[in-house]
DNA sequence: TAGGCTTATTTTTAGACTCGAACTAAGCTT
DNA sequence: AAGCTTAGTTCGAGTCTAAAAATAAGCCTA
C-alpha cells in the first residue's frame, strides 16, 4: 500500500526536488548541466529554475566562458535562503550549531547537562537556539536534533543511557517558545546521514555506518535511504556471553563497544585502567604493548570483525564506514586487522561486494547530520512552494 | 541520488499502478469505491477503468444493488488477460506452476534434478513451461524462478548448495525457447512475498518472515518492499562456536538450522538419528519425551529466540513470521517458548512493538511467490499501456 | 567592425493529465 | 409516473512537460 496517487501538482514538486537536490550535492551548475543531471527538458528546467529565483531558493554563481558561444550561468542554492539548526543531544551535554543552506557553520553554543531532567534539556535546547541566532528565528527553517535513544513518531525520545522514558521533546521544546520545524532523530542517524552526504558514504547507495563509542550503534542505508532501526550493539553474538547492561546477555557492544572493552581489561589486569576519562583510557589500552593490552585488543578485533560480518550477510552493503571515536580510533590502527576478522566470518559472496573504510567525520559530525534533517525535507518537499516564505 | 524526474506520463502510469493494485489486492471493487481508496477524483477513476477495461486488463463482475440508487458495477482484474509461472528450484527437484491473475493454480508439473548441472535444470524448467502451458506461451506475462542461493542483476545465480556457481540463468533459459519475460529471485525471497500477499504478512508494511529448513534464510519487508540481503543463516550468534558449512564459525544456522538441529541430537545420543530423511528426524527429535531430545529443543529454542531477537533489535518490525518446514514444525509445539526466549534477548522497546506468528503457507509458497513477481511487475508497471499487448 | 558561428536560455505551442462541476443513467419508493 | 437517491460520465479549466522555434550572448574571422 505504499503506493500513492499522483496529480499534476506532485509532477512540479518532484521535478524541483530532483532540480534541487543536484545543485545541492553537485555543486553550482548551470540550466544546460541541470537539464542533463536531472533528465528535464531545457524548457522545463529553465521555467523551475526561474520559479526558484525568483522564490529566493536559488541564486546565480557566476559564469563560465566559454570558446564561443553563449556563456552559461551557474545557479547554487542560495546559501541565505533561510539558516538550519543541528543540536547534538549527548549523554553528557549538548552542542547547538547554526549552519547557512552551504552548510557552512556559523555560530555554535555548547552546554553540559545531567541526566534525567528533559525539562531542564528541553529548556536549554531553546535558549541556546535563540542564542545561536541571536533572536533571529524567523529566518530558521528548521531545527534538527541528535538523541541518544529511539524516537517514535518524530516527537517521543526513548533514551535510557540519559535516563529519559517517553519524553516529549518535540512538545517540551515547542512550549519552550520554539516555533520552528522539529526534526528529532537518533544520533548515530543523523551522525550516519553526515557521513553520507559528507563523509565516507558519498555517492553509495547501500553503506552501513558502524559507530562505535561507549555504547556500538549503526546506521543503514538501502538503496539511499537511511533505514529506521539498527541497534545493532545489543545483538547477540556470544550466546550466553557476558552480560550487557540492556539486561541481555552476550550483545556485541558488551564486547566492542568502549566500555565493554575497558571492562573486560580491567578484570584481565586485576586493577583498574590507567587514564582520566574513557576516552584516554581506550588509547591507553591501544597504545599499551603489554600481552594482556594486546590480546585484549585482538579479542576486540575479533569480535568486532564478527559484528560487522553480520551487517554485510544481512545487507549486502557496498560500503561498511567504521566511525564513532572508539571505532576511529581502533580502526585508524587495527583496520587491517578488522578487515581480515570480518573477511574470516563473513560468507565471501556479500563480502567480495563490500568495502571496509574510516569515517571521515568526528563525533561533532551528530550536529550536522541533524541539521541536514530539515534541509532533507527542504530538498524532498521540492520547497513547495505553498510553504515557501516570502523573502523580502 | 533516487529521486527521478517526473513527467506527465508518469502520472497516469503512477495511477494506473494503484488502481491495479488496489483492485487486485482488494478484490471486486466499484469505481466510486476505486476512487475512495485511491484518492483519485471520480472522474479520472472512471476513465482510467475505461481505458484498462479497453485493454482488456479489467473485467466487470457483478453489480450490487442499493436501496434506493443506480447499482454499482464491480471490478476486477481479468484473471484471463494473461497467465503467470511460477517456478520452485529446490535441493533435489524443481516444481513449476501455472496461474491466472487471480493467482488461481491452472497446472502443476514436478520433476527431480541432480545438482550441480544447470544446463540440464535449464532445459528442465524450459520444457516443463512449455509442458504447463500446454504450447500457449504467448498468453504467458512473465515466468518467476525461485532459486536456493543469491541472484545478481537479477540473472546470475550462486547456489552453493546445489553446486552453481555465476550460473547465467536467465540466459540459458531464454536459450532454450522460452522468451517471456524471466524473474529470478531467491527463493527465500519468493516465499516471503507469498507470506506479504497471501498469508501472515498480509496488511503489515514492516515484517521480517524468518524461515527455517534445512538451512535458514529471512526475507526482510521495510516499508512494504522486499530487501534484498538477509543472510540471517550465517550471522554468527556464538562467537568461535560450532563451525558451519559456510566455512564460518558459530552461524545461527549451524544450531537452528534443521541440520544443526539433528547433528547436536546425533552428537548427544552418540548414534544416529530416527527417521528416514531431515524432515521425519525432526518430527522424531521434537515429539521424543527423552531428557536429552528436550534439552536439545529447549536449547534449540533458545539458540533461534536470540536470533529472533537479532532481528528484532535490527529491523524493528511489526510483525515476525516464522516459516520454513522445520519453523512451522517447531514453531507449532513450542511458539510460546520462542517467543519467551526472543523477549529474553530483545531489547524491550522494539520487542514490545512486535508480533510472532506462524507461517500460513507451507514450503510450496516458494512457486506462488516467484509468480507473483511478474504480477507485482505488472501491477508496479500500471501494465504500461505502450507494453500491453493486444488482446483479440 | 560586421557578419558568421556556436552554445545557452527563453518563448511558443502542442499534447497529456487530473479535478470539480454539471450531467446522465439506473434503480427504488410513493 | 413523479420524485428521490446513488453511480458513473462528460466537459471545461487549469497545470504541467516536451519539442521546436526564437532569441541572447559571446567568440572568431575577414
Amino acid at each position: 500500500m505504499p503506493a500513492k496517487r499522483a496529480t499534476v501538482r506532485h509532477l512540479r514538486r518532484q521535478n524541483r526536488s530532483v532540480l534541487l537536490s543536484a545543485l545541492f550535492f553537485d555543486g553550482p551548475l548551470s540550466r544546460q548541466e541541470l537539464s542533463a543531471a536531472t533528465g528535464l527538458s531545457p524548457a522545463t528546467a529553465s521555467t523551475i529554475t526561474a520559479e526558484l529565483l525568483d522564490e529566493g531558493l536559488l541564486a546565480e554563481a557566476g559564469s563560465v566562458e566559454s570558446d564561443g558561444g553563449r556563456p552559461r550561468v551557474l545557479l547554487r542554492i542560495n546559501p541565505d535562503f533561510g539558516r538550519v539548526i543541528g543540536v547534538d543531544v549527548g549523554e553528557t551535554g549538548i552542542k547547538v550549531e547554526l549552519f547557512d543552506l552551504a552548510m557552512t557553520t556559523l555560530a555554535t553554543v555548547e552546554h553540559a547537562i545531567a541526566p534525567g531532567d528533559p525539562l531542564a534539556v528541553s529548556a536549554l535546547i531553546a535558549s541556546s537556539v535563540r542564542d545561536v541566532v541571536d533572536g533571529a528565528l524567523d529566518n530558521v527553517l528548521g531545527v534538527g536534533i541528535g538523541v541518544p535513544g529511539t524516537v517514535e513518531q518524530g516527537s517521543v525520545v526513548h533514551a535510557q543511557t540519559i535516563g529519559w522514558d517517553a519524553v516529549p521533546l518535540a512538545d517540551m521544546i515547542r512550549a519552550a517558545g520554539i516555533t520552528a520545524p522539529l526534526f528529532i532523530e537518533n544520533g548515530a542517524k543523523t551522525q550516519g546521514q553526515a557521513e553520507m552526504w559528507f563523509g565516507a558514504g558519498r555517492g553509495a547507495s547501500h553503506v552501513v555506518i558502524a559507530l562505535i563509542g561507549s555504547g556500538v550503534g549503526a546506521a543503514v542505508v538501502t538503496d539511499g535511504t537511511l533505514y529506521r532501526g539498527g541497534e545493532w550493539g545489543h545483538t547477540t553474538i556470544v550466546y550466553n556471553g557476558r552480560p550487557c547492561r540492556c539486561g541481555s546477555r552476550g550483545c556485541l557492544e558488551a564486547y566492542a563497544g568502549a566500555e565493554g572493552m575497558l571492562d573486560r581489561y580491567r578484570e584481565a589486569l586485576g586493577h583498574d585502567v590507567p587514564g582520566s576519562d574513557e576516552q584516554s583510557s581506550v588509547d591507553s589500552l591501544l597504545d599499551s604493548d603489554s600481552p594482556i593490552a594486546l590480546e585484549i585488543v585482538a579479542e576486540t578485533v575479533g569480535y568486532l570483525g564478527a559484528g560487522i560480518a553480520n551487517l554485510v550477510n544481512l545487507f549486502n552493503p557496498e560500503r561498511i564506514v567504521l566511525g564513532g571515536w572508539a571505532g576511529l580510533a581502533l580502526g585508524a590502527r587495527e583496520l587491517d586487522r578488522i578487515v581480515a576478522a570480518t573477511s574470516a566470518h563473513a560468507l565471501r559472496h556479500p563480502y567480495g561486494q563490500t568495502r571496509i573504510e574510516l569515517g571521515q567525520l568526528g563525533p561533532d559530525a551528530v550536529a550536522v547530520g541533524a541539521a541536514t534533517l530539515p534541509v532533507a525535507a527542504l530538498l524532498e518537499a521540492g520547497a513547495d512552494p505553498r510553504q515557501a516564505r516570502v523573502v523580502a
